[in-house]
DNA sequence: GTCATTGCAAACGCTTTGCATCTGT
DNA sequence: ACAGATGCAAAGCGTTTGCAATGAC
């Protein structure tokens, strides 16, 4: 048996409000800045358990986990700057369409895939270049 | 300046060593098992240098790091079952090329890309068929 | 002879868990 | 009234770091 709580509820509003992969530390700050008074915990497990029910995807990035509202189907991917977090929606239908075919060709069920595309975006590319001009 | 030390070999030759994947602690421990006094922060110091040096990859998987032989530069992707953690090693210049392209179009530079593809497995996918026959 | 490297263990960060209380049904 | 959720904080896990001795160059 679920029970509805406010608690669960600000989690999935939190995680709603994002533009893409929120950490469980992130969404708690977030949720605790928002004036609730839910607790780390709390956030995990409603983020576990939002997981197990298919609402969220989740992955891992550097030893943390990252969450983001499942898009149930037809969803796209990001390009996000490593410098500022800028973030560009891409569409990935190519890829989705190969990642499902190298499941398949490999035997593979129920695909899954994470897609996602790091770089610098072009005002940080252009800060970096002159912030380092010679490594030597 | 970088010292020659056995420890770093014994590093080196047990990774060497291993078919797929494995984790730190798991080196540390066969490392042990071979008789190697090394230490643990050792292995770890030595696969961040080694993964530094581009020398191993590294890639994380629940919360763990898991190393292996670096393969020429030339990276490829995992086709993981997310039940029994089967990999399999899938070519994926379709999106290599993909990443590149839509980092360019937005004027990204320093693409990295975080591609992983999660299924099942075909035996996996058998023993779910008969372990949830019906769902409701 | 010098300094990077090693090793131990504690610190660290993220996540999970125990237990008493509270809340939803 | 009962079952499950909450919250706090500490345990837990894997990983990193500090500091003194050691070994490599």
């Amino acid at each position: 048996m679920k029970r509805q709580t406010w608690q669960r509820e600000a989690v999935r509003a939190a995680l709603g409000s994002t533009e893409g992969f929120v950490s469980a530390q992130e969404l708690h700050s977030s949720l605790r800045d928002g004036g609730s008074t839910i607790g780390l915990a709390t956030v995990y497990r409603a983020l576990a358990s939002l997981e197990q029910e298919g609402e969220v995807d989740a992955l891992q990035q550097d030893g943390e986990s990252l969450y983001r509202v499942c898009t149930t189907g037809a969803h796209h991917h990001h390009l996000i700057c490593r410098n500022c977090g800028t973030t560009v929606e891409i569409s990935a239908d190519p890829v989705e369409q190969w990642a499902a075919s190298v499941a398949a060709a490999n035997g593979f069920t129920q695909p899954n895939h994470v897609v996602d595309v790091f770089g610098l975006c072009p005002a940080c590319t252009a800060a970096a270049a002159s912030a380092s001009p010679a490594a030597g």
